[in-house]
DNA sequence: TCAAAAGTGTTGGGATTACACCCATGG
DNA sequence: CCATGGGTGTAATCCCAACACTTTTGA
């Protein structure tokens, strides 16, 4: 870089990132979010997403990366950018964008113990606070974008275990949608991708009979991922 | 705002916007892209989408709305944030995230004028010149959203004058999926979704025979606009 | 009268919805 | 043996893809 730059004439701006973490919670059969006590001032001690301003070493998505690292500890994980937040207003203390990020994973025990240590807690959608700037917005603007890809390409997988079973599938997909689905359908619709593998091993915490545990296909998964597809669940 | 921030460990960033500006040429029946020649260095006097530096004081958005209006006189037409860009080496000179909009708007004869005041020039999809940056990048994902929007909401007109006929309607259609589609089928489609009010009138340009001249009901466009709905087109 | 584009309908097949009962098991 | 959740099938309907000819009119 030069020292005198020839982009002189413009100001530059603090950019921060935000991401919405979603996790599923199989045993509560919840869809969660991942929330902190906001570090510094304004609103030190508010709820807020997990965020950071980004570093002038390293991408937007490095950034998110790094922040999704701290607080769950994941890396490798599914990632993308929701959109970035620019109003001139939208923090009171100073002029900052917001790139937001949404990530899905997998919200098993451990994991629920990890983010203690950064004052950070999962809260069901139905159950958010009020949260700080414009960060209701995001997780708004994330749950739409979660929905829309549902129906569009296989990612509801990436926020369950290795080994799932079709009621845990299912849960998840109603939860995503807050509306009641009909099972016999559901399975069809889902087995037809061609993205299950069915285990021969069964899970038995949920009932007598016990699910049948299945993994999710991924090489049909990487296939479905570029080309997409439609289903509306109903 | 305060003269000492609470935020300064951060390190501030240029933040730049970038339009992709989509034009429908009627006459020669090509979807078309805007671009002008870089004013600054680096890369001066190369193709490049419109786009400048954000001011402290305005908005993304804004800032969007700035450039796209400076260059084409227009002002409330459709705009809409397509994602960030925020690679670390993606600008050579400094680091510079930007943020991409695009944009649909008519295309006339006066508009194809306009533009040559800024050493802009319009360039079909297949035609495009290297681009700067990661421009071509932008472009190429511009292209898919406007792809998957053209499905989903009723976006293709505002790539149309107010009056427009349906083989028009038909031709834009087949540019933006750069695939032949089945006419019959199409004008079903499109009419079902009663979005189509069919005037009295002819443009007798096209053919001896005439079409129809259509306008599109903006109520039923803003209902579906929030609804969505899905059409494939064959 | 003919060239050139606009406009129009039907049918067969595949997909999807709606819907209710049997299965397996542990206690 | 029974309560609990897991798993299964089909018929009726709807939707959609495929497909070719007639109309209009200016030159």
């Amino acid at each position: 870089m030069n020292t005198v730059t020839s982009y002189s004439n413009a100001k530059p701006i603090f950019v921060a990132v935000d991401n919405v973490i979603f996790g599923f919670d199989v045993a509560a059969e919840r869809l969660k979010i991942l929330l902190f006590k906001r570090q510094i001032e304004p609103f030190k001690g508010r709820w807020s997403l997990v965020g950071s301003f980004v570093k002038p070493e390293e991408s937007t998505l490095s950034a998110s990366m790094r922040i999704l690292s701290k607080f769950t500890g994941l890396s490798d994980v599914f990632l993308e950018q929701l959109r970035c937040y620019g109003a001139v207003d939208r923090d009171p203390e100073d002029r900052v964008i917001s790139i937001a990020y949404y990530s899905l994973i997998q919200l098993d025990e451990p994991q629920k113990k990890l983010v203690e240590v950064h004052n950070a807690a999962w809260f069901e959608l139905q159950d958010l606070p009020n949260l700080v700037l414009d960060h209701e917005h995001m997780v708004e603007d994330a749950l739409a974008r979660l929905k829309e890809n549902a129906r569009r390409r296989p990612v509801g997988f990436n926020l369950l275990p290795a080994k799932f079973t079709l009621p845990q599938l299912f849960k998840l997909y109603q939860e995503i949608y807050q509306l009641p689905i009909d099972d016999r359908n559901f399975r069809k619709k889902i087995l037809a991708t061609g993205l299950l593998n069915k285990l021969g091993t069964k899970d038995k915490s949920g009932s007598k009979k016990g699910a049948f545990h299945y993994a999710f296909d991924r090489s049909k998964y990487i296939e479905l991922e570029m080309q997409g597809y439609h289903i509306e669940f109903h």
